[in-house]
This record gives C-alpha cells, sequence and structure tokens, in this order.
DNA sequence: CGGTTCTACTTTCAGCCGGAAAGGAAATGA
DNA sequence: TCATTTCCTTTCCGGCTGAAAGTAGAACCG
C-alpha cells in the first residue's frame, strides 16, 4: 500500500476546502464535475484516511489584542527536562504550536501575548526548563 | 478582553471553532448558553470585524507526500537583496510560510517538500539572497 | 416619572444541506 | 461469462442556517 491514495480530483476538492471549509458539496461538485454526495464520500474517505485532520477557522489574533507573535527556539540541557516542558507547552495558552526539531534547539515553538510583559512572563517561566531564543514576528509576508 | 470589541462569550465562541468549526450553532450555543441564531449572530459580527477570517480545515501533509518539514532562518547580507528574496518566497510553492524578524536573522520561514532533495534544491536557490539556518520539524508537540 | 431608543436575545419559519440507502455503470479477475 | 469491487447518481428525510418579527432590559433625557 502506497503512503497516499489520492487522486487529483481529491487534491482538488482538498484546495478548495483549504481555501474555504464552507464551501458545500454541491458546489465543490460543481466544480469537479461530480454530484455533492460523490463529493461528501471522498471528503470522508481523506477524513478517514486523516489527509484532513479537521475543520478549522482562520482567525486574526491583532484584532482580539494577541500583538506580540514570537518564535522561541528552546535549548533543554538535561533528558529529564523533556516531558515537563511538553506539558509546559500543551497546557500553556500563549503557545499556539510545539515543534521537536533538529539542529540548533530542541524545540521550536509559537507564541502569541498581548503584550512584551506577557511574553516575558512566558519566558521566565521558560526559564526552568532550558534556555532560549526569541524571534519576534515583525511582519508576515506570506 | 483587550480594547477590541469583543466580550467572553465570543471567545469563548472563537475558542470552540478554532478547535472545530464544524460545530454547529445549536450545539455551540448549548455550552454558552445561547440559541443557535444568537451565537450565528455573534459568529457573523466577528467576521464583519475581521477577528473570523475564514474558514478551512486542517491537514496532514505527510499523507500526501509532503515528507520535509522545515523551519528556516534566512540572513540577508544586503538592504537590496530583501525585495527579490520576499518576491522568491511568494513565488515558491514550497514555501508556506514567512515572516520578518527581530533578533538573529532577518526572516522566518516554513517550507515542505516531498524528500530531502527538493529540500536541497530549495536551499540552493536560497544562496542567491544570503545565508540561512535550517531547523527540520521532527514532530509536533502541540 | 414616562417615553424613546438601542442592543441583544428568543421564537418562528422556509429553504437548503448532508448523510443514508438503493441502484447503475465500468473495470477487474477467475 | 459471471461475480465482485469501486465509484458514482438518484432519492429521501432529519436537522441546520439565516431572515424576520417580536420581546426584555438598559441608558438616556425632557
Amino acid at each position: 500500500m502506497t503512503a497516499t491514495q489520492i487522486d487529483h480530483t481529491d487534491y482538488r476538492i482538498l484546495q478548495l476546502l483549504i481555501e474555504d471549509s464552507t464551501l458545500s458539496h454541491k458546489d465543490i461538485g460543481a466544480l469537479v464535475h461530480l454530484t455533492g454526495q460523490a463529493v461528501g464520500a471522498r471528503i470522508r474517505r481523506m477524513r478517514e484516511l486523516e489527509i484532513i485532520e479537521g475543520y478549522t477557522i482562520h482567525w486574526n489574533p491583532l484584532r482580539i489584542g494577541q500583538n506580540i507573535h514570537a518564535f522561541i527556539t528552546v535549548f533543554l540541557s538535561t533528558k529529564s527536562d523533556h516531558l515537563p516542558f511538553q506539558e509546559f507547552a500543551k497546557a500553556h495558552d500563549n503557545v499556539a504550536e510545539v515543534h521537536r526539531i533538529s539542529g540548533e534547539g530542541c524545540y521550536w515553538m509559537r507564541v502569541r501575548t498581548v503584550n512584551q510583559e506577557a511574553l516575558n512572563a512566558l519566558l521566565d517561566e521558560l526559564l526552568v526548563y532550558g534556555n532560549y531564543r526569541v524571534n519576534l514576528d515583525m511582519g508576515q509576508i506570506k
């Protein structure tokens, strides 16, 4: 069995859903020349294959006062710090995304806070587990 | 919450939609003690305020053969490299996200490719504009 | 105090969507 | 050739969404 079993039509449906997941199956069907039910079946299949993991919204953090957007590389010194750090990151509301990484550093994470103070508070908590390097987002290009 | 016009109930609705945008207004209403129609009105308002920018899906690049996920910090030496680099990044299909950053480096970007070779090819192209540091995603924690 | 206005909610209703079930067409293999 | 599988279409019903109309409460003001 190959890694993926998705044809061109599936891929088009996927792209349409990424752009706007409120499109009705019927409308998608009109674009890919299928009935809404056939589109529904393909989408269901992609969910079962875990190509589609869920439905969500695209939202603007700036509009609700989440003014700081930071990329943080975390450096952990001891093995025993990993699990506690992961738990910390999972539990912290301001941590939007966390990845284990290769290369310099152990983890990369995306953090959003209302202001600099809140970011500093988070960084202080982070010191318990290890060191970090911070890059602030100064504007999204893409 | 902030200087913006959104109250705690709006925020809860927002969180619920981020988690699962297929929740019916009615079900959301049951959780925040409103009717489905009232929830619908609040969501509509958040769309008008551009807090909610759109509906999309959460999908898994690995399942369709996008096996490499890398975080790249880009270092540009001369001012004149910035615009060409930005154009390059915008045009390149494998570049999923780009931000101007403060701190070490000039830009941060997220790249997905089918394999190591494709990543190397991209990195070669990148050398035209400046230097870079690569971190490979070894697994998403959150 | 009474009247006006505004905001946010609920109720009601019509139309549309999505999933299930049943059936058809094309490809595959014994 | 027939059986099987896959993928599609058609049909149908329950449930959701959005619009419209009505209601309750707060704020404001003469």
